[in-house]
DNA sequence: CTAGGGTTAGGT
DNA sequence: ACCTAACCCTAG
């Protein structure tokens, strides 16, 4: 009658996602109430954001009017021409962005040879992305990661590692408690758009998802990355479900982990720090605490 | 307060 | 006619 329905504008959709990738899945009023969100999300009550985020996640995941398979449950066919029963596939194949997307925009030439997989791509392009301007937050840069990619239950330790690697590497600058990218680096990863060979997906976008993404894609491009995130979010949100006993176990190896893994944070940092030509002694670092 | 099932309005 | 998104209700 006098309010037919309040569709979801691009900003408060945007507020929503950040404010998932800020505080988590599930902390609705927490979000809500965030100073950062509240004046977007002031008409939206906190059981708004949680069905507005499920509706996202469904279509995001469920992409489908090819396919209706709300949840499929797999049951590991012993005949399946598919070798990952595990994890669910989307049915169109253009639209998967996939682990390319880290590589691509911490790809370095010159930097370092040694090891760095790809944790720190990925701390780079969380910080890319969230784009704050005070910096983010280890937790926020956390969330981010551990939302977007499946990471070891360990990898918060290792996160401030890096961090610190980074910021030697000038790549990473600390404000506060927050961390966000130098100028200068930021400025080195938006100038190369790519090959030719990215060009533009493929015009025949299944169903609705194209409208959705049109919106933002037209607007800016790393909105279109922002995008491709909040989808892998939601994937990453239902894998983590599904997941749910699997963490239970590597919460115990984690326990075990922990210990081994302060060694190597401090191992790290010992060698972050001597490579800029600090001079520690034991005793110094044993007076350290974690 | 949140998660999840259920209901209805709007759009193709 | 069917599907999705916003809205509502209720148990935990």
């Amino acid at each position: 009658m006098g309010a037919p329905k309040q569709k979801w504008t691009s900003e408060e959709e945007e507020a929503l996602r950040r404010g998932v990738l800020k505080h988590g899945a599930g902390k609705w009023r927490t979000i809500q109430k965030d100073p950062e969100f509240s004046p977007v999300l002031s008409s939206r009550s906190n059981i708004d954001l949680k069905d507005k985020w499920r509706n996202l996640s469904f279509s995001a995941s469920g992409l489908g009017s090819r396919d209706k398979i709300r949840v499929p449950r797999m049951k590991v066919p012993s005949s399946s021409p598919s070798p990952s029963p595990q994890l669910l596939l989307l049915p169109a194949p253009d639209n998967v962005v996939e682990a390319s997307a880290p590589e691509d925009i911490a790809k370095s030439p010159e930097d370092d040879k040694t090891h760095i997989p790809k944790y720190s791509a990925m701390i780079l392009e969380a910080l890319a992305e969230l784009k704050e301007p005070n910096g983010s937050d280890v937790t926020t840069i956390y969330n981010f990661i551990e939302q977007r990619h499946e990471v070891q239950p360990n990898f918060r330790r290792l996160l401030c590692a890096k961090l610190r690697r980074l910021i030697g590497a000038k790549k990473v600058e600390k404000i506060e408690k927050s961390y966000k990218l130098t100028d200068a680096y930021a400025k080195k990863m938006l100038a190369p758009m790519k090959d030719p060979s990215q060009k533009k997906k493929d015009p025949a976008k299944p169903s609705k998802a194209s409208k959705n993404l049109g919106l933002f894609a037209a607007a800016s491009p790393a909105l279109d990355a922002a995008q491709a995130a909040a989808m892998k979010v939601a994937d990453a949100e239902a894998k983590a479900h599904l997941a749910n006993e699997h963490m239970m176990e590597a919460e115990r190896i984690f326990k075990m982990a922990e210990e081994t893994e302060s060694l190597l944070t401090l191992a790290s940092e010992l060698y972050d720090r001597c490579s800029r030509g600090e001079v520690l002694t034991v005793l110094q670092v044993a007076h350290r605490e974690f």
